[in-house]
DNA sequence: CACACTAAAGCAAATTATTTGCATTAGAAG
DNA sequence: CTTCTAATGCAAATAATTTGCTTTAGTGTG
């Protein structure tokens, strides 16, 4: 009687979760952003429509919730023995990884949601923390989080959502040597 | 008959593609962005819903179409007597422009289709032009324009886009004395 | 200006997606 | 084991989307 408006995890709910997930992960592999439909991700995943409207709401916010744990990082950042040759190391694997087209199409996904943006936002910036308390821990000055959002996270999304400008390891060299200069 | 696949732009196109566009904007700022439909708008037009869809495909390509029409600067840069003056005369309007709400939800929009995205883009690289084009004709020493797109556009559409950080006239200032430092 | 041509719009029927009320299932707590 | 209820399933009702065909209105020609 205490736990009021309680929301279930476990069980049937995380098992249905993991479906629509992974089903939304197939058809979107082989099936054109624009031709995806919710009965369609139903079917595939083994579970009634409206299961998911109910959940979701529409398609967009089920799209973005994929996207969003698809682009959350699996491990840490590669200790690299210096926060310089940390960063260069990610800000290239980052690039890499991002530059996909799946994963461009993910981003736009996950931009038509406030909050899941936000949370993309906070992966990346975990990421690079990482970075800065293993160059403390090492008694090296660490760099500043918000310049490198500013100044490196940001010039590669733009990039990535808005340009067709190219962002290869040259370019993300640049970036890191403008930054740590 | 020399003219094969010929497109109409005036008369009765241009009026319903105004009278759509109008309709959109009316709703919008009166209706959250997800209780908009298709049905909804053309009654507003007083078109059929199918030329709608045959126009513009889905809800997200007219948003994204309205958008970008709507993101598309009206005049040039101010001239502000120096480059200095007329990139921080920029950047801070740019900046309150593009942060309010409406232009977020527009932003978020345009996201959604990679050709609008780029030409929204190309609209903000063309107003910088016309400040490195002046700066030329003055005699001064113009900035690099990818640089400027990299430092200063980028993180404030980060911003926008994916934080819930300020954007005020501090960051403004920052953003373009780091830039010109 | 009248005429032919046809892209674009309208209309309405057919299809498909979404919403909703009610019944059922299966975690969670006692 | 039993009770409670959030989450799902099911199916009917509603709403959106697609589509074939008709009509309207720019465009170019004589």
């Amino acid at each position: 009687m205490s736990t009021r408006e309680r929301v279930r995890f476990g069980g049937r709910s995380a098992r249905i979760q993991e479906a629509v997930h992974q089903a939304v992960k197939d058809l979107s592999a082989r099936t054109p952003r624009a031709d995806l439909t919710i009965p369609m991700i139903a079917a595939k995943a083994g579970v009634t429509p409206s299961t998911i409207y109910r959940r979701w709401g529409d398609l967009a916010e089920l799209l973005s919730d994929v996207a969003v744990s698809r682009l959350r990082p699996i491990a840490d950042p590669a200790d690299c023995g210096s926060q310089e040759a940390d960063l260069a190391a990610w800000t290239e694997q980052f690039m890499e990884e991002m530059s996909s087209d799946a994963c461009r199409g993910m981003i736009r996904d996950a931009c038509a949601n406030p909050n899941d943006t936000k949370q993309c936002c906070g992966f990346i910036q975990d990421q690079l923390q990482v970075i800065v308390e293993r160059a403390e821990a090492r008694g090296e000055k660490p760099f500043d989080l918000e310049r490198a959002m500013d100044q490196i996270v940001a010039p590669i999304m733009y990039r990535i959502l808005f340009s067709a400008k190219p962002l290869d390891i040259p370019y993300s060299r640049q970036l890191v040597a403008d930054f740590l200069k």
